[in-house]
DNA sequence: TAGTGGTACTCAGTACTACAAAGTAGCAGG
DNA sequence: CCTGCTACTTTGTAGTACTGAGTACCACTA
C-alpha cells in the first residue's frame, strides 16, 4: 500500500508481456535470462515467477516456439523464439503502445 | 479475446487512475464529464462504470474533496477536486510514467 | 400525460495480470 | 557434503478495468 516511486507493478500491467515479446524477438532466449534483462533495463522488481507466467501464456496463445536445451549451469533451459503470430502480436503491441503513450503525453501537456 | 488495436484495457491498467487525477487537477469536475473527456482524448472505450469505480477509490484513499451540487440536467452531481494528498499522488504518477515510458521506449529502440 | 432520450450515479460480479511464496532440480567450489 | 547460484514450475492472492443491471431526474414531444 506504499505510494513510493519504486512500486511500478500496476503500471506495468499490459506492457510487460509486450516487453517480453520484444526481448524474445531480438534473440532466442530463456526465462531466467529474460528476467535479468528486464532488471537491467530498469524494471528492477520484476521477478522470475512473473516472467515464467508470461512465457506460459505466450506458449498457450501460440506466439512462440519452444526448444529445450541442456545447460552446463543447472537444469535444461527452455529457449523461446517468436513465430509469425508472435511477430504480428509484437507489432500490434507497439502500435497500441504508440497510441496510448501519445494520448497520455498529450493529456500531460494539458491537451485540449 | 480479440487482439485488435482498439482493445486497450489491459494497457490502461495502472494509468487510467492517474489520467483521472490529472483531469480533476485541471478543474473541479464530475464523473460523467470525466468520462466524456477521456473519450474525447482518444480513450474511446472507457465507460462510466470504470470512472465511477476510480472516483470511489480516490475518495477512499483520501485524495479528493467531494462536493455535491444540484444539476439542471438530471440528478445532483458529485464534483471532485484534488486535495494536497491528491496533488502529491498526481506528481508521483507522472514521475512513474516518465520512468516507465522512457524504459519502454528505450527497449523499443533496441536498447542495449 | 405517457413515453422517450439524455444526464448522472451505484453496485455486484467477472476477467486478466503481476506478484508472492514455496518447491524441485542440477551443477560448482570450498 | 553443503552452500550458493542457476533454472524452471505451481498455487494462490491482490489490484484494476470492464460488464451489466439498476435507480433517478429532467426536458421534450406526440
Amino acid at each position: 500500500m506504499r505510494a513510493t516511486m519504486d512500486d511500478l507493478t500496476e503500471m506495468l500491467k499490459g506492457t510487460l508481456e509486450g516487453c517480453v515479446l520484444e526481448i524474445i524477438g531480438g534473440e532466442e532466449t530463456y526465462g531466467y535470462a529474460i528476467t535479468r534483462r528486464l532488471n537491467e533495463l530498469g524494471f528492477a522488481d520484476v521477478v522470475e515467477g512473473t516472467v515464467y507466467t508470461i512465457l506460459l501464456r505466450l506458449e498457450k496463445k501460440g506466439l512462440v516456439q519452444v526448444t529445450k536445451r541442456p545447460s552446463a549451469q543447472g537444469p535444461p533451459r527452455k529457449f523461446y523464439a517468436l513465430n509469425d503470430a508472435g511477430r504480428e502480436e509484437l507489432a500490434m503491441f507497439w502500435a497500441k503502445w504508440e497510441y496510448v503513450s501519445s494520448r497520455i503525453d498529450k493529456l500531460k501537456e494539458g491537451g485540449r
